[in-house]
DNA sequence: AATAAAATAGCACGATCGTTCTTTTTTGAT
DNA sequence: ATCAAAAAAGAACGATCGTGCTATTTTATT
């Protein structure tokens, strides 16, 4: 048998220095999933490391110790909540086949998660408002993020006309921007005036959308 | 010739003590002047004494006397954005005749203030998504003022369908909430996304949502 | 069980926050 | 010009902010 080499020692090493790495991640995570909530509460902007820390039963040293300024941890929130949009709106739509019925999920998923019927609002939304005057890595984030789904919305537009679902002669963009405010508009009367039908608001103003966009079946 | 009455004194004062009250309400309406400007870009939340000092060419505690709370400064910005949206959007619109026309001025004059053309944001979006879980006067003020307009916005289109240019089962409320969605869609995608076509979009979306509830004309 | 590294705590800093005082300046009517 | 009231300034308060240090504790590996 020969002994191990230098560079299987080093492997050795990355891979135990890895494995260190634990626990440091798991509360990482957690902080940042106290920090979501927090987010979606007050604001991104209004986050605070010291709120923080209390929510997490830690030191202020101790939660900012993992983010090393309070913009990553704004930022690595804004990663969190792209990644549960994902899990919650994006992907269980994939699941059904392309054209009306994947648009048709999409939209449903994206108006559970805005509805009140949930805890948190929206951090596409709120966030967008924070900082449409400043600019920044922050900004940054959050508008590649919304540009992300915005841009799946409007091919899942595209590819409902493409499958001949809605008319051939589709504006996809302008369809999107449309659909688009209904969700804002669902956000604004649902969350803000707390008012209880803005939920089947929205659901007809779909049914609107499709049909002016010549959609040819609801059910397919 | 009689002496004047005690009743006669007591007026001269009266008047007296309003007349001094000239100089203070000048740099007041100043101060909220400059409220407004720094609200609409870092929003009601974010505004400081302090900030608001500096841009006065004043003291702290000179700008904190008018006012006498952080929280009476906040409303007192949001007071002044309901008189000049009045002034800009409601009034204009009102010297329109009933129905259609009075209907899509309302919609032009509001898209006018919403759209990225101007230097400040729209304190009635910011300010819902910063207050949507934050109870307390200043929410209950701008929620105040947002349901007046809305519910201006919903008069608006009851009396275009009683005037017969839209059709007679026209659901108000389906509609008003549908043309909210095109001004939220607007602001979002104007002001945070920066994408420059959404003027059009937003007025096409309009004339949408017009065919639907079956304007009969859009020039009468 | 020993050990090095990683994770957390503790403490202090300068800044800014809203607010409360007291003092000075400015105003406007006599 | 006088004078009282109003407006503005000045200074200080306790709190909280983000961040940079230096210990201390906890973790994971040998």
């Amino acid at each position: 048998m020969s002994q191990p080499t230098p560079v299987q020692k080093d492997a050795d090493k990355l891979m135990s220095r890895h494995r260190m790495l634990h626990k440091g991640q798991q509360t990482k995570a957690a902080i940042i999933d106290a920090a979501l909530g927090l987010a979606t509460q007050i604001g991104i902007e209004g986050l605070s490391i010291g709120a923080l820390a209390e929510v997490m039963a830690m030191s202020k040293s101790g939660v900012f110790a993992h983010f090393g300024s309070r913009e990553e941890l704004q930022i690595s929130v804004i990663r969190e909540y792209h990644h549960r949009f994902e899990q919650e709106v994006f992907f269980p739509a994939m699941q059904l086949p392309r054209g009306l019925p994947r648009l048709q999920a999409l939209f449903i998923n994206w108006m559970a998660r805005t509805s009140a019927e949930i805890d948190s609002g929206c951090l596409y939304i709120s966030g967008a408002a924070e900082f449409d005057d400043r600019p920044g890595p922050v900004r940054d984030a959050l508008a590649s993020s919304v540009k992300t789904w915005l841009t799946a919305l409007h091919r899942a537009v595209v590819q409902a006309r493409d499958e001949k679902h809605l008319s051939t002669d589709t504006d996809a963009t302008q369809m999107s921007f449309e659909i688009h405010g209904l969700i804002l508009a669902l956000h604004y009367e649902a969350r803000f005036l707390k008012s209880s039908k803005s939920l089947n608001r929205a659901k007809q103003g779909f049914e609107h959308i499709l049909q002016r966009y010549g959609a040819n079946s609801l059910k397919d």
